[in-house]
DNA sequence: CATGAATGAGTTTTCATTCAT
DNA sequence: GATGAATGAAAACTCATTCAT
């Protein structure tokens, strides 16, 4: 017996396939009937779901946000926070970071491409930023019980992670063969906790 | 009488004009006839000192590579390099980094554009190797005579750049009011420095 | 408990839907969902009430004629033309006609939407002749008594629905302001009865 | 040797083919292509002269009415309006109006399409409504050296044209084999040059 | 060199209609 | 009867590119 239909199936698998699709082209040389072939639906049933391209854009960012917090909320539970040492906790978190986000490439090449669209789209923009903002809390609240001041804490945070994605960038960018990316990484993330 | 122009001269004009646009518009969203206007220029022109929008963009971005090198020359040669202890040097050049590069506003925007169009298009993303990857040697040599291996000279190089590039990008992304970039730059270029 | 619903009911509720909408739009702007959503139904509903957008337009212009003439029944109990002279006959008509129909603006405004329908599709056209010529011959049974031969009746008849129908079309697209409709309408009437 | 390429002379043949394809279906009906067939130009090129298919419906309502004026301007040199009575002088003027304008049925159908899309958009409205606003000027000004107050002349202008328009929308509309359309405009014509 | 008219491919979007449930 | 997901045709519009002048 086929279970009631939930529409967000459908809608999420819409997302998936743009997802897939800008793994390949940027989202202004992906057209509708590009996403719609990669999920395997009409393309008029894009409209139908969203809107227009830009609302199909911003379900797919906001989508993408929220996978990226699923995926520490995840972690979180996994990592039994409150038996660790500051310290541990720490690197636990880089070391998830480092895995799960940062050096994972094809989040990495979306991420590009997100960057770029909040930096013409102010609305797209003010999403993105309440993800760092919040990203940026979470680290800061870690930081803090280890540093004199809660300003060094939340200027630390904001070094760290414009270093993570600076790292994200060039793990897309530069040549994989000349660097070792999740070396790098670790080795500073290092000397950030030692600096604390 | 005039004598016979330099072609350069209209090609560097429509480059320019290029620049403006990508203030305001991405480049796939920037028609050829938008780069004319804001050039002065008939737009069936641009088809005679490009070959096509695609030669236009690696103009472009070529361009921008060249005017980054030539701020780089020209602070060399105005720091007086020899004259300067190995510290003092790596401050200046972080300083002249901080103010000409990471922190000028419309070149950050304009990088984000030719990060995001880099990462989808291998031409381009060749071209922008090799213009981190002289810069990333240009940092090494600095830091060599400080640090026990070049390995680390090197690593610390591109974990420089891409803090530099993840601040770059913060500039443009995060509101402005919620932290002060230039501050957080000096700080952590201290405590790199401090680390060799 | 609710016996077996007339599907006159919602076919009706349907078509006043429709005529809702022309109010705001042209029949080629509105959508069967625009229609849909003012009947309160479903759209998909409309097919099965209706073969398709053709059908439903025809059935509303039959629906709207179908009101004219009841309203002109409903005038005729009313008036008691038995018990009235000729002149005063046509002069209660007149006055019938122009406050209930040329000077009811929602209907002359669907009126000027189905003349150019019906100027180009036949099928409408010949619905709409129909009913003009049951209008004319109206006119013409009450002009008849009055004047020297059947074909003079006719005549003025003709013009006279001109008339009427040349201050519908003008109560909409002149400006309000500039004239008294009913004053003009009601002034040359009277020239048409005493020229009889 | 080609002459100096005049680019109204394309935007006219434009328009003209709009005109041609008014009398097979409306305007809403009539695609881009449609009219760039018509008028054997490619549909690209209809945007190149005309910013979009709003625009160039404004512009042909424009030519539209222009034509009308310059048929009348055409009219008053050939008529010779000096040397006529009044009373001749109307008479002229409507034997005009009737074959070059309100018989002309092509013209009509072409006005009857102008009405719809004038109830509907304020800014077609408009432009419909100054030039009634002429015409109905220049007949109050025929009408007023006959007519005891200004007003007389006025209204009489407004309920004539209004009964000219009904007449062409009768031509349009109603089965031409049952109706002499050009002797009833000229025996009410008559009445109405009477009655002052 | 410079102009701007002309082309045609490609894009988003709308919408009547169908149909399984 | 009623629903809403799904389809596909057709529309307006954009734009890089070409080319005659």
């Amino acid at each position: 017996m086929p279970q009631k239909k939930d529409p967000n199936v459908k809608r999420i698998q819409i997302l998936e396939a743009l997802n897939q699709c800008l793994q390949e082209k940027p989202f202004d040389k992906t057209s509708i009937k590009d996403i719609a072939r990669k999920a395997g639906v009409n393309h008029g049933l894009l409209h139908y779901y969203f809107k227009n391209k830009e609302d199909l854009l911003i379900q797919y960012i906001d989508h993408v946000i929220d996978h990226y917090k699923s995926l520490f909320e995840e972690w979180k539970i996994s990592a039994n926070i409150e038996t660790l040492e500051y310290r541990q906790c720490i690197e636990d978190f880089f070391e998830f970071m480092n895995t799960r986000i940062t050096l994972d490439k094809s989040l990495s090449k979306v991420f590009i491409e997100i960057w770029e669209i909040a930096a013409y789209n102010p609305n797209i923009r003010s999403r993105l930023q309440a993800a760092y903002e919040e990203w940026i809390r979470v680290l800061t609240q870690m930081f803090a019980p280890m540093t004199k001041d809660p300003e060094t804490a939340r200027q630390t945070s904001i070094a760290a992670v414009a270093y993570f994605e600076g790292m994200a960038l060039f793990s897309i960018i530069l040549n994989p063969k000349t660097f070792d990316c999740h070396d790098i990484l670790k080795r500073f993330q290092k000397k950030i906790i030692d600096s604390l």
